[in-house]
DNA sequence: CTTGTGCTATCGTCTATACAACATGTCGAG
DNA sequence: CTCGACATGTTGTATAGACGATAGCACAAG
């Protein structure tokens, strides 16, 4: 495990990838202190400064913990899961260990003024609705119901989106990087319809979670979503930081 | 606005608190571009790297965007309100513009078998049972139930949690700093107690957000709580990044 | 008009060095 | 034996300087 300088790669980035795969192959354990920085410094040949930048954003990623005066160590596993990431369903359903799905039920194209100021769109603009029934190993677990903005994505409603992800999608078809999003999570009872399509008993609880995602450079609503989860089967699990 | 240099704080850190001053206030706005590295190393008589450890931690902390060959720039708003961080029930009613509150219903000892191998306790170890109505704006809003590990905090339950937050007492009282949380958060219905004590109807949908703390060393577990908060006035804001 | 070239300002990476702050162990004074 | 002083090793803060990578612009060449 060595760095190559002649990579275009930054030092301190193939630094960060060697203690990594360190981590995570288990060659160092949780609690255990790794290499001090000037250790670090002899054995990889770059300055402290290189190593201490690839050690705060191993820091930053859950991956290990630094205290002064003692040393450096290997986080708890635990830190590296959670923190609630912008993902698909999709990579939702992967990381669970659950066959993602997708049944569609409607795609239109409509103008929607009531999404206009959240997403920041033209008057007239067009959106692309798409509502399908998500599935997690071949039972329903969730109705989603996307509002895309169609300028971005033209032609998104000849695609057949059955047991694919949208975002995935998104970035091969229409070159479109995800950024960030703002999420609101609320518990609320199935309606009729959702009871229907979902296939449990109205009034089952349900986690009903609307979302508004914005593309890489981090100002540019793309999509509106709401989804509704079965509560009897799905459950959020965050890490949270002080 | 200037550095002092005679205080203990550390002048990145100076910096950083007085940029996100001038952004708050609203002296700097979104998307308005702030001084260049190099105009801020001159105007606060620092270096650069100095400056820059500020601006790399302002970027994490979603304050600003930095762009390689433009600028630095004011970010949204949005981005630094959430990304779901470990607070208090206090915290977060204050956060939410509410004021906060207690009632108590129940502080007691006693040894739960059930809960050993989540807190990594002893087998006979003694646990302090705290449960109270928590009051946003003197309302109910949610029912917490905690099990606070004693032998870290022995005389807790003599103190009177009413209208305290109970994360600020761990602190100051028994100097105990709070690292991380795992935390569980899913849909159900309110229960008849839950009814009862939060002046709701059986069957009310409910947030609920079961979560282990550790203590900073981040493998000491603290405490379980269970909280389960009104679906009907209750919703939970998270920021997702890429 | 299009293309490319070069300039400039910006942030990104990297080095070398110094001292401060903190944790821990050693050892001597009492 | 106990306690404080000290040494040592660790991460934290700060400086000065160099060059690389990228974006935007002006301007010349085709």
């Amino acid at each position: 495990m060595l760095i190559n300088r002649s990579s275009p790669l930054p030092l301190y980035y193939q630094l960060k990838e060697v203690l990594k795969a360190k981590i995570e192959s288990g060659e160092l354990r949780p609690h255990e202190r790794i290499p001090s920085e000037t250790e670090l410094v002899q054995l990889f040949h770059v300055s402290r400064m290189t190593v201490r930048q690839a050690l705060v954003e191993l820091e930053n990623e859950g991956f290990i913990r630094r205290r002064q005066g003692q040393g450096t160590f290997v986080a708890e596993p635990k830190l590296r899961q959670g923190l609630l990431r912008l993902t698909s369903f999709t990579e939702d359903m992967r990381a669970r260990g659950m066959r993602p799905g997708a049944r569609v039920l409607e795609v239109r194209l409509l103008q929607a003024p009531e999404l206009l100021p959240r997403l920041k769109a033209e008057p007239e603009e067009e959106f692309v609705k798409i509502q399908r029934v998500r599935l997690a190993d071949g039972e329903p677990m969730a109705l989603e119901t996307s509002f895309l903005r169609r300028r971005f994505c033209p032609g998104i409603e000849e695609l057949d989106l059955t047991d694919r992800s949208l975002y995935e999608t998104l970035r091969e078809r229409f070159g479109l990087e995800l950024g960030w999003a703002e999420q609101a999570i609320e518990a609320k009872l199935a309606d009729e319809y959702e009871a229907e399509v979902l296939r449990v008993q109205v009034g089952t609880p349900m986690l009903l979670m609307e979302r508004t995602t914005y593309l890489a450079d981090g100002s540019t609503p793309i999509e509106h979503v709401r989804s509704s989860y079965r509560g009897d089967r799905y459950q959020l699990y965050v890490e949270l930081r002080r």
